[in-house]
RNA sequence: GCGCCCGUAGCUCAGCUGGAUAGAGCACUGGACUUCUAAUCCAAUGGUCGCAGGUUCGAAUCCUGCCGGGCGCGCCA
C-alpha cells in the first residue's frame, strides 16, 4: 500500500465517521497526508486529520479519533490504528501490504516516481543564461545543476519542460568582449571595462587562426566581435554539455533585434496603454502593476534598453504557445522582479505566468577566506574548473543539495582534498551495493523470480526501507511543485541510510552451504526495488548511479 | 532609507507549507570487519531554532517589531 492510497483511506473512514456521529462533513479537507513518524512507537504512518478536522465540527479530538481509527483499523491492510496524544491517528500496516511496493517499483522501473501533479503544464523554463562573454563560473554551474534537476523532475511531474538559455549577444557587454579580444590579439592591455584572464588570450589566438588576416580588415573589432562570440558560444554549449546539462533551445538576444521583435513589443504594450514618453526617451509604465518606479525601454538618444529586449524575449516565449514562463536569477537580480512581473502584467497576463525564481549566491572560499571573483581580473573559477577539480557528479550534487534560498559557501580546497566526504558517495555507494547484490545473486543462480511473500517482510529495517521507498512519488511531486530540486537529494541521502542499515541487519543472499529460502527472495525484492529508486533519484539529479565503485 | 534572502549542534546544512522527545553529514570519543566491496553500521557528546511579543489544542515553521549577515535599488547590461 502507498501512503496515497492510505491517505485516501484515512479520508473515507473520516467520512464515515462524521457519518456516524452525525457532523458536518464539509470541514474535512479535499485531500489529506499521512506522515512518517520519527518515532517508531507511533506505527507506520500518522495522521492528524481528527485533530484538524473535530474544532471545526464542534467536537471533541479524541472521540472522533477514536471513530476514525474504529472505521480504518477494518481497512484492507491496515493491522492496527492506534490514538495518541490529543489524537493523533498511528497507523500500521501489516507486512504484506507494506511490502507490495517493492514489487510496484520494480514493475514501474525507470518511471518509478512519476507523477501526474503537474500534468498538462507547459512551462518554459529560462536558466544559466550567462553573457557569452567568458566561461560559465561558478554561480551559472550551481544554476546549471539546479535547474536541469528542476526541469527534469517537473518533466517527471508530467509537465512538458523546454528548458531555454538566452544569450545576451547584444549590447555593450559583448563588445568590450570584443575589444578585450582585439586588445590581447595586439598584444596591448586590458581596456577599460574589459576583460582579462586566459580565457581572452585563448579565444583571440583561436580568432586568429579561424581569420589569420583580421587585424589587417577594415574593422578588426567586428571581426572578433563576429568570431570570438560564436568560439565563446561553442565553448559554453561544450562546457554545460560535458556537465550533463543539454538546453532545448538556446536563444540569442539578436535574433530579438533583427526581427524587428523590441517595436513590436513595444507596440503591443503601447495598444494596451502602458507607454509614455518622456524627456525624449520611451517608458514603460510599470507602477501601474506595483513597480518601484517607470521603466525606460528606448533612451533619448534612441538606443534600446536591456529592459527593451526583456520585453521581447518576453512575447516571443508567449507567442511560441507556454502557458507559464519560469526564470531563474541569481540574488543580484531580484531588483528585477517588479518590473518584469510589471511587464508580464501590462502585456494583460494573469498573475502567475511569469514565475522568478531567485538564487542565492556560491561564495568560494579559499583557506577559510572568501575569493572575490571577477570576470575583469580573470580571477573566475569556472564551471570546468570545478569538474576538473571534484567530477561531474560530485559537482552537479553538492550545487543541487542545497535550498536556493541559502548562499553557499564552497571551500574549493576542501572538495579537492576531501572528496569522499562528499555525501554523493554515500548515495552512489548504496546503488552499487544494491548492484552488487543482485549481482552476486545471478552468479549464484539464485533468481528472484515472478513473485515473493510480502509478509515475510516485517524486521523493523525492511519496514524503514519499504517505507522511504513509498515516498519517493510525492517527493518528486513536492520538489516539482515547490521547485526545490534539493528535495530529492537530501531524500536519496535518506534512502540510502535505510539501504545501508538494512544490509548490515538483514542478510539477503543465502549464505554459500545454504538453500535460498522465500525471505531470501523477498529481501532480493527489496535490493532491486532500491536500486531502482536510488537510480531514479540520481537521474533527476543528473548524477550517475554506477553499478560498482 | 526601501526591497528580497538568510540566521537551527563546534562547522556545513535539512526540517516534507502548524504536529508528538528539533535531525543528518563532517569534526571529536568509544565500539563492530572469517564482508553481500567497512566508501558501511552502532553508540556517546553536542541546541535559549538570532531576540521579544502575538495567533492556538500545538510554532523552528504563520503574523508584528527589533538585532545581525548577504544581495539589490540607472535613460548600465
Amino acid at each position: 500500500m502507498t501512503p496515497e492510497t492510505l491517505a485516501e483511506k484515512v479520508l473515507s473512514a473520516t467520512r464515515a465517521a462524521f457519518e456516524a456521529l452525525a457532523l458536518d462533513a464539509a470541514v474535512i479537507p479535499a485531500r489529506t497526508a499521512v506522515e512518517r513518524p520519527r518515532d517508531p512507537k507511533h506505527g507506520d504512518y500518522a495522521s492528524n486529520i481528527a485533530l484538524q478536522t473535530a474544532k471545526k465540527a464542534g467536537t471533541n479530538p479524541r472521540a472522533l479519533a477514536e471513530k476514525i481509527a474504529e472505521n480504518l483499523a477494518a481497512a484492507d491492510g491496515v493491522a492496527k490504528v492506534d490514538i495518541a496524544g490529543p489524537g493523533f491517528l498511528n497507523i500500521t500496516l501489516d507486512a504484506a501490504a507494506a511490502g507490495e511496493i517493492a514489487g510496484k517499483i520494480i514493475a514501474a522501473g525507470p518511471s518509478y516516481g512519476d507523477n501526474a501533479s503537474m500534468a498538462d503544464e507547459h512551462i518554459n523554463l529560462e536558466f544559466v543564461s550567462a553573457n557569452p562573454t567568458g566561461p560559465v563560473h561558478v554561480g551559472g554551474t550551481r544554476w546549471a545543476a539546479v535547474g536541469d534537476a528542476l526541469a527534469r523532475v517537473m518533466r517527471a511531474s508530467g509537465a512538458k519542460v523546454t528548458s531555454e538559455y538566452y544569450f545576451n549577444d547584444a549590447g555593450v557587454q559583448v563588445n568590450n568582449f570584443a575589444a578585450s579580444l582585439l586588445a590581447s590579439a595586439k598584444g596591448e592591455p586590458t581596456p577599460e571595462n574589459g576583460y582579462a584572464g586566459g580565457y581572452i588570450d585563448d579565444i583571440a589566438q583561436a580568432v586568429l587562426k579561424v581569420r589569420p588576416d583580421a587585424l589587417e580588415t577594415d574593422d578588426p573589432q567586428a571581426v572578433f566581435h563576429e568570431v570570438g562570440v560564436e568560439l565563446m558560444f561553442a565553448e559554453i554549449k561544450q562546457d554545460l554539455d560535458n556537465f550533463g546539462t543539454h538546453f532545448d533551445v538556446y536563444f540569442n538576444e539578436k535574433d530579438l533585434h533583427d526581427k524587428g521583435e523590441l517595436d513590436a513589443a513595444v507596440a503591443r504594450l503601447d495598444q494596451q496603454g502602458h507607454i509614455f514618453e518622456s524627456e525624449g526617451a520611451v517608458f514603460l509604465r510599470t507602477t501601474t502593476f506595483g513597480d518601484d518606479k517607470d521603466r525606460a525601454l528606448k533612451k533619448s538618444n534612441g538606443e534600446w534598453t536591456y529592459f527593451a529586449a526583456d520585453c521581447a524575449y518576453y512575447l516571443d516565449k508567449r507567442e511560441r504557445g507556454f502557458d507559464k514562463l519560469v526564470l531563474m536569477l541569481g540574488a543580484d537580480h531580484h531588483g528585477y522582479i517588479g518590473r518584469m512581473q510589471a511587464m508580464s502584467q501590462a502585456f494583460g497576463d494573469k498573475p502567475g505566468t511569469l514565475e522568478i525564481l531567485i538564487g542565492q549566491m556560491v561564495n568560494l572560499l579559499k583557506d577559510g577566506q572568501p575569493v572575490r571573483m571577477a570576470k575583469r581580473y580573470g580571477n573566475v573559477i569556472t564551471l570546468n574548473d570545478i569538474v576538473e577539480a571534484i567530477g561531474v557528479d560530485a559537482a552537479r550534487y553538492v550545487l543541487a543539495r542545497y535550498s536556493s534560498d541559502s548562499t553557499i559557501d564552497i571551500d574549493i580546497d576542501l572538495w579537492t582534498k576531501h572528496g569522499n566526504d562528499n555525501p554523493v558517495y554515500y548515495v552512489q555507494y548504496a546503488h552499487a551495493r544494491t548492484s552488487g547484490v543482485l549481482r552476486n545473486a545471478a552468479e549464484r543462480g539464485f533468481d528472484k523470480g515472478d513473485s515473493y511473500d510480502a509478509s515475510l517482510l516485517d524486521h523493523p529495517r525492511e519496514s524503514d526501507l519499504l517505507k522511504a521507498l513509498a515516498e519517493f512519488p510525492a517527493v518528486v511531486a513536492t520538489a516539482a511543485a515547490l521547485r526545490e530540486p534539493h528535495r530529492v537529494a537530501r531524500y536519496a541521502e535518506e534512502l540510502a541510510a535505510a539501504y545501508h542499515r538494512f544490509q548490515h541487519d538483514c542478510r539477503v543472499l543465502p549464505f554459500p552451504d545454504e538453500e535460498a529460502t522465500p525471505v531470501n527472495t523477498a529481501r532480493l525484492w527489496v535490493v532491486d526495488a532500491t536500486r531502482v529508486v536510488l537510480a531514479n533519484a540520481l537521474g533527476l539529479l543528473g548524477v550517475s548511479a554506477p553499478e560498482r565503485m
